[in-house]
RNA sequence: GCGUCGGUGCCCGAGCGGCCUAAGGGAGCGGCCUGCAAAGCCGUACAAUCGCGGGUUCAAAUCCCGCCCGGCGCUCCA
């Protein structure tokens, strides 16, 4: 499989620790408000190569933090008036349930910042050992920037560009040795929550607890370390500097997913033009946001506009219209056409080309439609299965049809009225159904029945 | 300002030197099917053209140069 790596700034193949396993560490949500649709993206990016990668024959590990001590938080929480605890573990349940919703499956393992905070302490110990770290009594400790080749090769810079692009924007911080240092360690303010450490009381610095995460679950030089492109810099890079000036191979490749804009800008929390999860799911459901998602390249920016919806909301129908009428004609599901599968294969082979994928999955329904209209059931039952397999493995997969016995016995009683043709009697039942949000679609094979 | 990614039909969105007479989805139109619908199928207009202007090449949406426009990043954002 080839992925575009953000550190290589290529294209390249997948290039493993270990064969036939994959490690993917996917940076998380902060959690001080509920998850936005942006949130959903980046989640549904590494859900669906963790998914494929399986479906490929790869053992996969996917760990997925969760961020429950930083600024954002300390001061949501002062203004709600409840503890930093009790605001993270709302949000956090919350994030958790709505990607389930979502259809995201849960990772292998989602830590918490605060339960590794003494392996944080012992990275920034080492890091001050080997004198790429350095402590500002009062302040806090700091990574020395100095001390490590190549800060700023993530996103194709040198030291010195971002030091330069940094002059308008950092205000100049007294102590610190170089402007680009950062801090590891926090030094305690009144009121704010607090771990003892040698440095005394504070807490965890710049995305520090990725760096302890994702070594200690998935070990150095795990294979995947991923994203939200706005993550890249500075925080991705400061991962990079702490693990690797401490000692460890850190991420053998870099993916970055886009961001989801909202009439041409970022949606984010701070912009406060976010479109939460929950009401979207509401809004358009599961599978037309997650089809919706997957019609754009993980890499492109992508407008969720109702437009977008309309048109992945229109495709969903699409395809369990499909399955409806497969399932009335009684068509099983036979083998899988190797042709399809393979062209499959080659979209999200090529750095997980999803858009390109579905339209074969969309090729194969047309396909066996086709073959069902002409009465050619094998290739019907072939495009079944394929449909149902290439779905499966986006996390699309069909609903199963419900049963409701109501409704099965009007349509059998339209059904005798259409072949006295009553139809004025069988128009009533179907009106009737319509009314109840049943929609009825008639086949030589006998009426099926959907709900609006 | 610096860096980076991008600008493809009515909308979304693939394609990234010849297979492009530009995939796929949605919306439109005509036909078939249907008692009528719905779904489906077939056909079809929308891209004589891929932001604009140059260039390279036998060949460019695809490569190069310039310009215009937009996103993202440049200290705690997915």
């Amino acid at each position: 499989m080839h992925l575009f790596d953000t550190m290589q700034n290529r294209f390249v193949e997948l290039d493993l620790r270990e064969s036939g396993h994959v490690s993917i560490y996917a940076c998380g949500p902060t959690v001080y408000d509920v998850p936005h649709l942006g949130h959903a993206r980046t989640a549904l990016t590494y859900d669906i190569l963790k998914r494929y990668l399986q479906w490929s024959g790869y053992t996969v590990t996917l760990v997925s933090n969760i961020t429950d001590i930083d600024d954002k938080i300390i001061s949501r929480s002062a203004e709600e008036g409840i503890s930093e605890h009790d605001l993270t573990t709302t949000y956090t349940k919350i994030y958790i349930q709505q990607l389930r919703e979502f259809g995201i499956a849960d990772p292998d393992h989602r830590p918490q910042a605060t339960e590794y905070v003494s392996e944080m302490i012992e990275i920034i110990s080492r890091l001050i050992h080997q004198e790429a770290a350095y402590e500002i009594v009062g302040s806090g400790v700091y990574f020395s920037v100095n001390a490590f080749d190549g800060y700023g090769a993530l996103v194709g810079r040198t030291a010195g560009d971002l030091r330069e692009s940094a002059q308008a924007r950092i205000t100049s911080d007294e102590e610190k040795e170089d402007p680009l240092d950062f801090a590891l360690w926090k030094a305690a303010k009144p009121g704010e929550p607090t771990w003892e450490s040698p440095w005394g009381p504070g807490r965890p610095g710049w995305h520090i607890e990725c760096v302890a995460m994702s070594l200690d679950i998935l070990g150095d030089g795990f294979d995947i370390h991923g994203g939200g492109t706005d993550l890249a810099f500075p925080h991705h890079e400061n991962e990079r500097a702490e693990a690797e000036a401490s000692g460890h191979a850190f991420a053998r490749h870099w993916m970055h997913s886009a961001m989801l804009n909202v009439n041409g800008e970022k949606m984010a929390k701070s912009l406060g033009n976010f479109r939460t999860l929950g009401d979207a799911l509401k809004e358009y459901g599961s599978r037309s946001l997650k089809l919706a998602m997957l019609q754009a390249h993980y890499r492109s920016i992508m407008e969720l506009s109702d437009e977008t919806m309309a048109g992945a909301i229109g495709g969903i129908e699409r395809i369990d219209a499909f399955f409806r009428r497969m399932r009335g004609a009684g068509i099983e599901k036979s083998s899988i056409s190797e042709g399809m599968k393979q062209r499959f294969v080659a979209a999200m082979n090529t750095d997980m080309g999803t858009p390109d994928a579905i339209g074969v999955i969309f090729e194969t329904i047309s396909g066996g439609n086709s073959a069902l209209d002409g009465e050619n059931i094998d290739d019907a039952e072939v495009a079944l299965a394929t449909v149902t397999e290439l779905l499966s493995v986006l996390g699309l997969d069909q609903i199963d049809q419900d049963t409701d016995s109501d409704i099965d016995s009007l349509l059998s009683k339209r059904e005798i009225a259409r072949t006295k043709r009553d139809f004025a009697a069988a128009d009533k039942i179907r009106n009737l159904l319509q009314d109840k949000g049943v929609e009825i679609e008639d086949t030589p094979d006998g009426p099926i029945w959907r709900r609006l």
